[in-house]
DNA sequence: GTGAAAGCGCTAACAT
DNA sequence: ATGTTAGCGCTTTCAC
């Protein structure tokens, strides 16, 4: 399979629409029709341009096909390397970008590189939109971004003038307190997210929906955090005295926090204790935890953050722009004791 | 600060090259050449020009540079989404490559996304070589690959023609085992990977270390894996019975399983059993775990994969492929009962 | 349906 | 030290 010279191509380079045009007979123009698939090309020449195309081992220059062309139909992503949920979330919007015909690049933030210098090097790369999972700027420079290029920030509160694709956080909490109050549980606590950006939605998500399910007058809030050792701390005082049959943690760490906790004090999981996570992250689906836990669906996400921008390229108003997550049900959350 | 429209500057675009060399009176090529810092300028001019540049909001467009120049300093790395470590990886690489003069190029691989079509990505972009972190494909494609451009395997063993940057496991073992002998252990045992990769070195070097601690004749080898659940299995066989007072696990994983079951049987870690993890991962870091592991180290992988892509591109032998792990020590690990 | 010509924004020889 | 001249590989009118 010696093919590294063909005839007429330069030795040891790529080969060129040109070489292709030439190979099969026809001018540049018409073999750049057939390559990109549009029309005004004939069925025979297709054919013909298409298969020298694949025994000459063409494939299209990227970036002279960008620098020329006015729609570059390139997505930009700014993520966290460190964060397990934006992967998932990039991942996702790999595929929602082909589906909707779209290539993307990826721009990594993290402790070495700051998110302004993860958004320059999208901008100069020439993408169309650029979708910011978690964005850490402040309102103003992403302000300025957003005059440049359509902004879609992910898993963020809104921000005057950028789009915001994120998920029902009260839903989220409604739909635990449902699952546990339908399996009988009525001393359901909560362990809150302290100073952590979402935790007074999701404190008075607990409390309304504790109320809706008639189990208002058993409210219980405990002062928690995001982290493993703050469901700990809070595990602490809730499991000492009058314990609670299931508790709805503010996050997937904390609940972990709580599991450990009660897993050396010798409680079993869910017969004693009933526990929800919310991410639905990697930790929860670990084989020894399989935490309940509220789903956020990164795929979902994802496709809702494509489809945001690519109504915002064509200048028109996205909607569809909170999602609604959902329970995932593990092993973590049973009936009550007794 | 109104500057959508600069004299002489068409209205909305970004602006080029050519508006700050007309603006600031020079050609075009000598703007090039202040502007990628090559000599051939004056002083007066350079700073004349910078200053333009910066008012007019002027920034290189990446697709034109990288379509002209024939080096396009781009290294293109390929990465699992949902791989914390390669994660950590990444952003390391990104402080390499850009203190050895190079840009890069993401692409990811995932379960909709397979590495062959992460790899052609990176190919139409003009990358000058690949760093493939925990490359999945065979050896055939990679030294196919390897023709068209340096390709720089991270994390994986060896393949005839590609360079691998990886660490020395059986000095992390080894590491791990002296620790150990060192805090007086003697009882030291080792859950292995199971089927995985890299399990049969490393239970060697756990052989070979054990024997040169001159405790040869507590070696004790259980049947592991890489998940939680294998450590939890192993742990079952490992905690009846006469139990050893120190285990060495194939990842931190598999640790973190040991580390379950013994909390749950009521041990504590480290004063009635000391584990030892491997991969310094997420994981092993997380508050309530701060397992003692064996760091793979992120940022000299990372610096050694980049020193090898330059040495590559500039034709010659790279060097220094293999890297010394660290153990890092938590409170895992501590001095045997009795 | 097909081809000729004109660039996209930039860099790199080669003049001056 | 500065400017002129060609393109990189591709897409995109616009003729035929």
């Amino acid at each position: 399979m010696e093919r590294d010279q063909q005839p007429g191509g330069r030795p040891g380079r790529r080969p060129t629409l040109a070489d292709v045009a030439a190979a099969s007979g026809v001018s540049r123009a018409l073999a750049s029709i057939v390559m990109r698939g549009a029309e005004g090309a004939g069925e025979a020449t297709r054919e013909r341009v298409l298969e020298t195309a694949r025994q000459l081992g063409y494939r299209p220059d990227s970036r002279a096909r960008l620098l020329r062309s006015s729609r570059t139909r390139l997505l930009g992503i700014t993520f966290t390397v460190s964060e397990p949920f934006h992967g998932e979330i990039v991942e996702s919007i790999y595929a929602a970008a082909e589906a909707a015909g779209f290539e993307v690049l990826l721009s990594a933030v993290g402790a070495q590189r700051p998110e302004a210098r993860a958004v320059e090097t999208l901008l100069d790369a020439g993408v169309e939109a650029a979708l910011m999972i978690s964005p850490s700027s402040g309102p103003a420079d992403l302000a300025a971004l957003a005059r440049q290029v359509p902004v879609i920030s992910l898993l963020s509160a809104a921000v005057p003038g950028i789009d915001a694709v994120r998920s029902d956080d009260a839903a989220g909490i409604r739909a635990a307190v449902q699952h546990l109050a339908a399996l009988g549980h009525r001393d359901i606590a909560h362990v809150d997210g302290g100073d952590a950006v979402a935790s007074a939605e999701r404190r008075a998500a607990y409390e309304e929906s504790m109320r809706e399910a008639g189990i208002g007058e058993c409210i219980r809030i405990l002062h928690g955090g995001a982290h493993e050792a703050d469901g700990i701390a809070a595990a602490g005082e809730l499991l000492a005295g009058r314990r609670p049959t299931a508790v709805v943690a503010f996050n997937d760490r904390c609940a972990l926090g709580i599991l450990e906790a009660a897993w050396r004090t010798g409680l079993r999981v869910p017969d004693d204790l009933s526990v929800v996570g919310y991410d639905d992250s990697q930790l929860a689906r670990l084989d020894h935890v399989r935490l309940t836990s509220v789903s956020q669906d990164a795929a979902g996400l994802a496709e809702a953050a494509v489809a945001c921008a690519a109504a915002r390229i064509r200048s028109e108003e996205p909607d569809g722009l909170v999602l609604q997550p959902a329970l995932v049900v593990r092993s973590t959350t049973g009936t009550p004791p007794d």
